[in-house]
DNA sequence: CATTATATCTTGTTTGAACAAGTTTGTCCA
DNA sequence: TGGACAAACTTGTTCAAACAAGATATAATG
């Protein structure tokens, strides 16, 4: 199963402009031009424009050509319209993750789970509590709630290391989308007894349900960012219609 | 200028949608169903398709169908991926907006301008500060920095209303992308002047770049929310490459 | 010289086709 | 009955072509 070749395509455009050979404010060599240099499709270039369109990194202009936008000072905390490990993000930003798990329960979803997470009632789930840290600094903390029939042998030393990892490699998980909503709440005892919350009295909380790739509900999340430290990337584009 | 086949395909598809005539959990008609009801090619039906997942409304399973993500009962407060005006979404959930002009300035960038907001040094800019209300009660504080060469004519007044209305309609400037960063942060000394802060002590920060359908910088804008009536959403959608 | 037309770039939309690959269903055979 | 296989769905990828429409440089015209 090879890359679809409008990821490639996609990737090589991404590199060269966030290493500088396609520099800010410039445009990008016309379709025709990348269609040759390519080997493939006009639609297949204009597919991987989207996607860099969609990341930020360029704007079309009709008639004229495509203008990188993308500036390489503003390095990204968390990618945008993409899903990221909290292992992944941290690599990319060279500091050294760590989880603790403090909390360790199977349950099975009721009438009040069910309205918070969108787990049909009876569903059996894992629920879990996790201190992330970076370079040993709590941060985040993660309430989970995973559907135990597609996380299977789920054991508290695996959700230590990177559930997504073991999803995906050892299970053979496909993760397909992520519904997210960003709020700021107030501090609850919890995030005050896990994390340094200083003397912020909120927390940016990003609630998340992710799906596998063959629909099913795999995931309920709240994380509890401390303020500080979390930053959020989003591009949109301007649409005629009303919604 | 109509609007595009895959455009109108997409509002058809996504009124059905919210309005549970294709319910959450079930799969749309095939893409070859849709092609005969629409009177189009496959291409136009998967773009349009393309566009309800990237809005979270639908999720494609390979070899399956496109399932129904969407829940009506969570209506959007600020939707996803799209650029919308205050007054828009004001409008779209009922309540009555207005908008406080309490600064209006204009100035040259500066070398700090400049590092902050990406305008080149001297170009000609008109900072705003507002503040925006919701049925009277103050609940964002906007801070603006317009191209005085693109909104030109932009009087107190028009600020109050909606400036985008102005530039779209009179000026006909057509808005292309923006870039939004969303962080938490502490409420400064004009937060508590013009917001009720209330018992929190930091806010919901959205910073974004907009830029013109042409590629020119239009807007640099801090938008300071109120963090009990803050909401974002946004989905996701799981990419196998590494960036 | 200035203005207007024209040709030629660019991106935007749409069509039709072919093949790949995942899922479901039915059929046939052991 | 059970399992293997094949057929008939589904979505995913890629190609080639044509025309529309915005931007720009060139040539023709006043």
């Amino acid at each position: 199963m090879p890359a679809p070749k409008y990821d490639l395509i996609y990737e090589t455009l991404r590199r060269r402009i966030a290493t500088g050979a396609y520099p800010s404010q410039t445009l990008l060599p016309s379709e025709n031009t990348l269609v040759q240099e390519f080997s493939c499709s006009r639609n297949t270039i204009r597919r991987a424009i989207a996607a860099l369109g969609q990341q930020g990194y360029v704007q079309s202009i009709h008639g004229k050509g495509v203008r990188v936008l993308y500036n390489p000072t503003q390095k990204a905390q968390f990618s945008v319209g993409r899903i990221e490990s909290f292992e992944e993000s941290a690599l990319r930003n060279q500091r050294v993750p760590s989880t603790d798990v403090v909390h360790f329960e199977p349950l099975v979803a009721d009438e009040v789970v069910h309205k918070a997470t969108g787990f049909a009632v009876g569903t059996e789930l894992i629920y879990l509590e996790r201190v992330r840290k970076l370079d040993g600094e709590p941060l985040i903390l993660d309430l989970n709630f995973f559907n135990a029939d597609i996380v299977q042998g789920l054991t508290p030393e695996i959700a230590a290391q990177s559930i997504y990892q073991y999803l995906e490699q050892e299970l053979g998980v496909t993760i397909g989308s992520t519904r997210r909503v960003i709020t700021v709440e107030r501090c609850t005892p919890l995030d005050q007894k896990y994390i340094h919350t200083g003397d912020y009295n909120c927390m940016a909380v990003v609630t998340g349900s992710t799906y596998t790739a063959d629909g099913r509900l795999l995931e309920y999340t709240q994380s509890h960012h401390r303020p500080d430290q979390f930053v959020f990337f989003s591009t949109a584009q301007r649409s005629k219609l009303e919604p």
